[in-house]
DNA sequence: TAGATTGTTAATCGATTAACAATC
DNA sequence: TAGATTGTTAATCGATTAACAATC
């Protein structure tokens, strides 16, 4: 068995999520099955599109029926490692990682937020949304002591880098980055980037398309 | 003169608010002028592809010397609309909403956020980071009156379209979609959806890949 | 059966990357 | 001057879309 991990498209990865919303829905209507084309309309995409992102998956539909609602959910949860719950940590508990901690949404896509971390002595051993915040220091500790390997980081742009030299020297292996700055790590630790400034430029320069 | 403004690669705009950060930081620190080279090693990115983004804008560059740092942020300003402060609105003020009405990102992005509003009466009159929280019953009379164009959406997937369907009654053209559910809108109204769940994703498969 | 929908192979489209002459 | 960097034209790459036989 060939390994296609390199190939596949990160569109597709982006879609899988949000299929998943979709068929969530569908699953709490009562409904056993979906096609590619419900899937489709429902998102204003294009029912081929769909087919073959489900079909990077492994799942295979059935003719004229389409696909298994759970079958189907089971095979996106598995392709993106969202199998069993996520552990990680809010890294910085400012506006944005409080927010963060509330959030319900992760919950629903498994992942679950076990704890904070802040440099703010103040915040140390408060909770926000029933999560402990602890300080800085801790982290090695119980990143090791509670199996976690990844956080999530929402300090200030100009901490972001000094914080990043302390997170790569624990157990933690994945950065999902929510500050505006470019992070510098060593191989081995992966960053995803969250730039909630590129999505407010593409509303932007739409609607400037649309007023003209 | 051609409009081209249909030929933008959308992976472009998402990138130009991007290398505006790099251009802030490398101002702050004295610089006065920034090559292509420079950008695209701050970013890990290849010169190539910074320079034919910023081509886009177009700025026009001199060979050996790059480009002067506040012309280049006035012409990516210019390009993706935000010249002057966009003011938008805050509609939904749970978690998410709350965190991005303290978000100072936003504001150094040229977004305003001008007020915010709620379906909970026990919001009502409350202000949170010195945002006021309105009914949802003023939205039409105040997006007129402010003159106010733009939408977050933070309410949860459950009342999403509900709150839309209120939305498009008012002068709101743009909708910045937090909520985790594909919206119904009539022609005209422009629609940014802002999935949290693709970037855990990618993430995600990253992590799992680099495991194996 | 007839029609909808699948999986697969091929064609198209658009973005990225390469190559290179022009030039401060 | 020499070298770095630009703008432009061409080549490559990868994702989307189309076409179609197979089938529940």
């Amino acid at each position: 068995m060939t390994n296609k991990a390199h190939s596949i498209p990160l569109p597709t990865i982006k879609r899988l999520p949000i299929y998943l919303g979709v068929l969530n829905k569908l699953k709490r209507a009562g409904r056993i099955n979906v096609s590619a084309t419900d899937i489709a309309k429902e998102l204003s995409l294009i029912p081929i599109q769909v087919r073959k992102d489900l079909a990077l998956t492994g799942i295979i539909g059935k003719p004229k029926i389409g696909y298994e609602i759970d079958q189907l959910r089971g095979f996106i949860n598995k392709f993106i490692g969202w199998e069993n719950d996520t552990d990680a940590f809010i890294i910085g508990a400012g506006a944005l990682g409080s927010a963060l901690m509330g959030y319900d949404g992760f919950e629903q896509q498994g992942l679950r937020i076990i704890a904070a971390f802040d440099i703010n002595k103040k915040l140390h051993g408060k909770e926000i949304h029933g999560k402990k915040i602890f300080p800085l220091e801790k982290l090695k500790d119980l990143a090791k002591r509670m199996k976690v390997s990844m956080a999530v980081l929402t300090v200030p742009a100009d901490n972001a880098q000094s914080v990043v030299d302390i997170i790569v020297k624990t157990e933690i292996r994945g950065i999902w980055n929510f500050s505006p700055v470019s992070l510098n790590v060593p191989p081995g630790i992966i960053v995803q980037n969250e730039n909630l400034a590129s999505g407010l430029a593409v509303l932007s320069t739409k609607l400037r398309k649309g007023n003209k």
